[in-house]
DNA sequence: AAAACCGTTAAGCAAAAGTTAAGATATTTC
DNA sequence: GAAATATCTTAACTTTTGCTTAACGGTTTT
C-alpha cells in the first residue's frame, strides 16, 4: 500500500505545496493546521510517518512528537524547522526524532528522505496489532496493555481476550454463545455469569472514554460502541 | 570510543575549520585533501564515517564514495555539496549516501547529521552494541557494563543475555517462552524459577534509574519500560 | 408477577511471580 | 590440583494476581 504522512504545518502555502507535491510521489497525506488538530488525526487513524513542523499554534511539533510517541512508540518522526532554531533541534533529535528537514523545504530531499526514514523503520517492526477504541484509546493485544492519553491499565487474560472478539466486531453485535465457546469451551450458567465479570471489569477500564461503551443485548450479546 | 571521521576536503580553509570544529566534539578526525588520499587513508585505518566533498582533485566525492564501498559496504557517508548541485545530489543519494550538508557548512547542523546518522547505522547493525535504557542508564552488551552517571555494575552472563533481550524488545512484550528457549533451551519449572531469580537481579539494579522497570505481564512475560 | 437475564462487588482459592538464601557447578587463582 | 570465588540452580517462603463463585440488586421478557 500507499505509506500514509501525517502532515502538520500551520502555514497554508507551504502546507498546500507538500500536501500536493507529496500526493504526487504515491504517499497518502493528511494535512492538519495545528498540533491539537495533528494530535486528533492521528488518534483516528494509523499513520506510517508523520511530517511536523515545529512552531506551530496550540501546541508546538516538539511537544506534539511527544505525544504521538505514547501513543506509538516507534512512529518516525520527521520535523520542519526554520533556519534559525539551531539550538532546539538537537534537542528535538534526542526525544526520538529520526530526521528534520530546513525550510525552505527542498521537495526532492525531503522525498529521499522520507523514503530512507520508511526503510529503516519498516524492517525492523515487527507487524503488531493494535486495535483503536474511540478517540482515546488503543488496545494492543500482544502486550495486553489498554493505553490512553495518560495511562495504562494491563488487562488479564480473560480480558485482553474478551476485548479481542468485541473489538473484532467492533459496533457489530458479539454473540454471548461465540464468546463463551471460543473463551470457555462450553456455555453452562457458571461461565456465563463469570464472563459478566469481566465484561463488568471492562466497562469500569472504558469509562476513561466517555464516548465507548458496551452494549448488551438481551438474550443475545454484546456491542462495542464507540 | 571516540567515532573516527574520514574528512575528505580539498578546500583548506573549510577543511581545517571542520577538523577543528568535530575535533571540539569528541570526534577523531583525520583530514585528507583529495579523493585518492582519502582512498588511501581509508584503506591503512578504520573508520566509523566518512565525510566527503563531491567536488575535489583527483577522485570526485561520489567516485571516492563507490571505492569506499566496495572496501566497506555499510560505512556511512556524509556528502558536502554547493547549493547549485541539485540533480546531483539524489543520484548521491541513491547510490547509497546517508546524508549530504549544502555549503555553506552549518557546523551545528552537521554535528546533529553525524549524530543521527551515526545512531541511525549503528543501530542496524543488529547486535547493537550499547543500549539506551531511561535516561540515566547505558548497557553495554559486549562488556556487560550496566551504567549510570556516578555507578557502574558488571553484569553475569545470563543477568547481560536477559537485559539484552529486554531491550531489544524495550517497551514491547518479551515473550517468556521466547527467553526460556532462547537462554535456557527448554521452558520447564526449574528454569522459570531460575529465570524469575535473575529478572529479580536485574530489577534491583535497574532501580538506579526510577523511571525505569520490568513490567510483568502475567502468564505471558515481561515489558522493560523506560 | 414470576422467571430468566444482567450488572456489580466482594470473597475464596489456586497459580504465578517476587524474593532471599542455601546448595550445586563452574571458573579462577594460587 | 586444591582453595577461593563467582555464577547459576534449587528450595522455601511470601506476595500478588486472576479466575471463579457467591451474593444481592436491578432489568427485561413472558
Amino acid at each position: 500500500m500507499h505509506p500514509k504522512i501525517l502532515l502538520a504545518e500551520d502555514d497554508p502555502t507551504l502546507g498546500y505545496a507538500l500536501k500536493t507535491y507529496l500526493e504526487m510521489h504515491q504517499f497518502q497525506v493528511s494535512w492538519e493546521k495545528d498540533g491539537e488538530l495533528g494530535k486528533e488525526a492521528f488518534l483516528k487513524e494509523s499513520f506510517d510517518l508523520c511530517i511536523l513542523d515545529i512552531m506551530m499554534p496550540k501546541m508546538d511539533g516538539f511537544t506534539l512528537a511527544g505525544e504521538l510517541k505514547k501513543v506509538n512508540h516507534s512512529i518516525p518522526i520527521i520535523f520542519l524547522t526554520a533556519k534559525a532554531m539551531k539550538i532546539d533541534k538537537l534537542q528535538g533529535f534526542q526525544k526520538g526524532a529520526d530526521d528534520y528537514i530546513i525550510k525552505p523545504v527542498d521537495e526532492e530531499e525531503l522525498i529521499a528522505r522520507i523514503q530512507a526514514v520508511l526503510r529503516r523503520t519498516q524492517n525492523q517492526n515487527s507487524p503488531q496489532l493494535i486495535y483503536k477504541i474511540g478517540k482515546l484509546l488503543r488496545f494492543d493485544w500482544e502486550s495486553r496493555r489498554l493505553v490512553a492519553d495518560n495511562e495504562t491499565i494491563v488487562l488479564t487474560e480473560k480480558e485482553a481476550s474478551l476485548l479481542r472478539l468485541l473489538c473484532e466486531k467492533k459496533n457489530q453485535l458479539l454473540d454471548r454463545k461465540v464468546v463463551l465457546q471460543e473463551l470457555w469451551g462450553n456455555v453452562d450458567y457458571f461461565n456465563r455469569r463469570s464472563m459478566d465479570v469481566h465484561m463488568a471489569k471492562l466497562r469500569k477500564y472504558l469509562k476513561i472514554d466517555p464516548e465507548v461503551n458496551i452494549l448488551n443485548i438481551h438474550g443475545k450479546g454484546y456491542i462495542l460502541e464507540d
